[in-house]
DNA sequence: AAGTGGTCTAGACCACTAT
DNA sequence: TAGTGGTCTAGACCACTTT
């Protein structure tokens, strides 16, 4: 691992600790790594180092709740300083695919944390603090990715996506109505059954069980109105406006693995957003 | 200034450095500064550094659009190193406060800049690319503020507000339709004709005209349908689902200073928003 | 007492901009 | 050429947690 970094280290002008004398030799097109340059950009030691990190979450070596190694470990382990290694954590904490800890450890992160429960689920109730809904499993089935679908997901349009549908409540009201599609390859063998009997964040099943971590999300926000389906679904009358929201989410290498439109009734609760 | 600092540095038990040998005297409840402490809570020489430069900051000793100090001034000027002053400048510029240029120097941010044009503003296009939309002011009133709005706004029932109501629209299609309440008390002379004659993002103009700079908003979202007035104004069908986005924007000192109600037309616009 | 992340410093060199 | 922010290192000590 020591001299794969000092590659990285020579693909840039940029050794400039007087132990490691390894001058010039700006940006060649060699061999195809994972961190290689795709333009002859500068890239600082820190981003190598933090793509290897990250390479060593995507790949599974660290699991999600699990402890990382040390800085010290890391520094020794990639031959660079614990600063290098410790800005290049600072920017994985701040994307939160890692939580620090001071005097216990850096932990990679997890969607089953009560931390984390209200990162992608933004509806807030007008009076009062958030709760996590009641969900219920609607239906759950598998079909052929329409265009529009697999365009989302980036797959090829008919591959097999499951379709899930649910209503979630809050004290029994049923507030949000969420359509789902996932690409079948990497969702095989989810049932309304493994659906149900999860108790906890959805995203938080997809970690355990089928190894996908969700990183981020992109949403798009409209007002519609219910038709008559929907109306009956969220047990209001055609016809009420709503909250549309439609969520494409992304893993590792912003890779799209969830498509998903969300109906929220905004009658006594609200879609919360900080500007800053 | 450097007494100053010298104080805040013994206010805790912080003095690590061998070049100054201050040691112990745990945070005291000593003197009523601005930094001093309010809870017994250990505070990082740097966030002591960044509460003195969003104080200069603040009483406009450098004013939007302007060049800072350099680091190097900036640490000499408090007596720390130039690590702990970027550590600082770090934070500011992570909450937009100032922006780096590298071989130029750090700058006061201004919402007179294409670059923020879209910070508080996230409706977007369904198709093609974000232009910044064509203001009609439609009315401009002062009047007392009703109990709501002042409990927004921290001011007291009563008080002197002014009311704006204008139309926001794209490539002539009216589309956003906002409702404001400005403190009358810091937004004084305010008129009509101030608002037609100034080109450019309203903020650009309380930033100027007014010495308020909008640091931060939060914002709360729901659906509902466009009224007789309201659907007049936006030359849709009465009934029209709407987007209502209510926003209280924020100044230095989490103080209030903008309420604003808008109803986004989200017929071919979606409000964007990104999930980190 | 030992180990972790958090803060602070000092000094070197690099990348970028302006003169 | 000089000045700015950006990166990298090495070493010290502090705050927090666990053994």
């Amino acid at each position: 691992m020591g001299v794969f970094v000092m590659k990285l280290r020579t693909m840039n002008s940029n050794a400039s600790n007087t132990q490691n004398p390894l001058s010039g030799a700006a940006s060649g097109g060699s061999s195809g790594t994972a961190v290689s340059v795709a333009s002859p950009t500068f890239s600082p030691l820190y981003q190598q180092i933090k793509a290897l990190i990250t390479q060593s979450l995507q790949s599974g070596e660290w699991k999600p709740g699990e402890l990382i190694p040390s800085e010290i470990e890391l520094a020794s382990r990639f031959k660079v300083s614990q600063g290098t290694v410790r800005k290049a954590i600072d920017e994985l904490a701040a994307e939160n695919l890692v939580v620090r800890r001071q005097g216990k450890g850096t932990f990679v992160a997890t969607h089953h944390e009560a931390r984390s429960q209200f990162r992608f689920l933004r509806l807030a109730p007008d009076e009062g603090v958030p709760h996590y809904p009641e969900n219920q499993i609607v239906e759950v089935k598998r079909l052929r990715a329409p265009a529009e679908v697999a365009r989302m997901l980036d797959i090829k349009s008919g591959d097999s996506v499951i379709f899930i549908r649910r209503v979630q409540s809050f004290s029994g009201v049923p507030t949000i109505l969420d359509d789902l599609w996932l690409p079948g390859a990497i969702f095989k063998g989810l049932t309304a059954e493994r659906l149900n009997e999860y108790k906890g964040p959805m995203y938080g099943l997809f970690e355990t069980e089928f190894g996908t971590h969700m990183i981020r999300a992109s949403e798009q926000i409209r007002a519609v109105c219910a038709d008559e389906q929907v109306a009956q679904l969220l047990q209001v009358a055609a016809g009420t406006p709503l909250l549309s929201v439609e969520r494409v989410s992304f893993t590792f290498g912003d890779k799209p693995v969830e498509l998903r439109r969300g109906l929220y009734l905004t009658s006594h609760h609200h879609y919360r957003n900080e500007l800053n």
